[in-house]
DNA sequence: GATGAATGAGCTTTCATTCAT
DNA sequence: AATGAATGAAAGCTCATTCAT
């Protein structure tokens, strides 16, 4: 077993404290429910991590960014903005579908347990790096012309909003199809909603 | 002081706890601090609902017939779809400037605490009261040939993602304007997204 | 066994946590320790003090309250001071035998751990009963023309830091004789210091 | 950077630990504490000291050691048993001011935690360098005609509990003056607890 | 000698729930 | 129906000490 770094070893704590969060939610995970799936003592997990709302709160940063990054490689294309919205539609169903701890712990962590993160995570200070991204997603449409230009909030709660409510469902089970198939009808939707007019 | 019924003392718990998880969350709220916010003591807490997880199963309940009480009436009016929907969006606002324990409670404890409902609220079992009348919502629609016919959970995902999105800013207190100043275009966009095509 | 009220039990605690902290320490005893000795559970333990620290405080409040009267009754005898002298250090040396953890409790809890009492113990607001009754002897002592009159800190220094120390080497098993033994050497010692010149 | 010689790294650590014990407390000082303050890895400090406890009993031998030292240097005067008892208090709250790490450390750490040093410090044992001292200044006081004679534990408790007391007292901030202000009444008080009669 | 990651027992505190009254 | 003391399991976190490198 090959020795690791410090930081490999953070890795692999952020990995396993996000399957485990995103799964049985974060009151119902323990440290060492965490410290054991990693193969760690206790005791050892706090020489990486100071605390659990610590480690929570680094957690919302690394998927903000994660995600924007993804975000800004289709914002980066040279397509047009009905095709970018297909993209990030289609990279978000695909990650619910292959990273889902990813989006369930934005979704059922960082989104509901505000008393973990009003300390640190003011505003939408641990998830700008995913906003931003939005944000040059949704300028970019206006500037060429093919989004409506609106409130920016209006939006952006309309996209996300949306790609949550679906993978909610999809999380739930509720969904008939997986949710791949509903790639193209949402697309068409949000693209309805904020095209120019 | 009159003396309550058993069914008035229920609502006086349901009343209380309600603000209490949507402020708090789920785990932070105590069943002590329950029963002091209704003035009871704890041990009588359990002659009207016999544990946490079971008065949270009838929380959900209770707000989502409420909620599809309040659609239903919207429903029942003779107006175009169109402006049913901003009638909805309208008192979905409403509700979370005036009541926002209900949606709070909706939004971040039983969309994120799935380990405390999957015990009898599997799939929508719960929210179904609400959830059948938004169904009604779409069908009439579509019979109308005022929206496109499209698949329920695109568009109930759109419709229901959408609303939260927004009423989860307003309670981060990220958004600019109050909730209000949005009614007009959120509406205008999930028109623009629903409409016959 | 007859059932106690809250108020006994709170004493029945306040007694088993006085010697255990006197002999043990207070960072060696835990509260498990402190709940097996009065028969409660770990959890019932928190419904009669809020903390660890909060018990400690109470501890010597309790303490200086019981000293201080002690005092009172030999500070209202009608004897000459040089009496009240001996009567002082006799009461603090029964105290040492039969009660050793009061005095104990004083010298190696109180006195030697700050960090638990800093916080609402400042100054000597916890020992004010105790401390207020050696300023009355000290100043009747001055007024009735048989001790020097000098300035209170220094003749409390003397005074409680002798028999302080006394104790202490009674408790470290180095004294050679009885604390009784040393009574009329002691009073003697102490009027010699403060009598008026 | 020179290179330090094993001695001379134990006395860094000592001098480190002196300050953190006395200042924070026998058990709020952690090893790594220590370790930090002497700019040292934890698993080095082993290297040096085999245990807290032992650093511990090292730490007060260490200042028994000065302490004997200081008045010894006072009992070799010549001068009077008065002159010298001013001496001692004098050097003694001078330490209290400039050190008061050492003198601290006697009274709340040694004196505190009997559990720390029950083990290899017996009796006097670890303070016999220091106690020894004033046996000789005692004596020698007495063997000169100038103090009473009188029993050794009731002539040391008076002077030791007496600069304890007051060191202690100035510790809590409680004195209205500085120590330096109550050398000449508490020598006198001293002298004529002690002296020939 | 030097490093610091690793261990694991143990601490204080919390809380849903019960039950004698 | 009503009370609130009592239970006890379990949580987050700490820290002296060890040991591979």
């Amino acid at each position: 077993m090959a020795k690791l770094t410090k930081q490999e070893r953070r890795t692999t704590i952020i990995s396993a404290a996000l399957k485990l969060f995103s799964e049985k939610g974060f009151y119902i995970t323990t440290i060492p429910d965490i410290a054991k799936k990693v193969g760690m003592s206790v005791g050892n997990f706090y020489n990486y991590f100071t605390s659990k709302d610590i480690l929570a709160k680094e957690l919302i940063i690394y998927i903000s960014e994660y995600l924007g990054k993804r975000i800004r490689e289709i914002n980066d294309k040279d397509i047009s903005t009905e095709k970018k919205i297909y993209e990030i539609v289609s990279m978000y169903f695909n990650m619910a579908e292959e990273r889902p701890e990813m989006i369930e712990y934005f979704l059922r962590v960082y989104l509901s347990n505000r008393e973990v993160f009003e300390d640190g995570c003011e505003g939408m200070i641990c998830v700008s790096a995913f906003v931003t991204e939005m944000m040059m997603f949704f300028d970019n449409g206006v500037e060429r012309d093919e989004l409506h230009n609106q409130d920016f909030f209006s939006a952006f709660g309309l996209f996300m909003g949306y790609l949550g409510g679906m993978v909610f469902l999809f999380g739930e089970k509720i969904l008939p199809e997986p949710l791949e198939w509903y790639k193209e009808s949402i697309s068409q939707n949000i693209y309805n909603a904020l095209k120019k007019r």
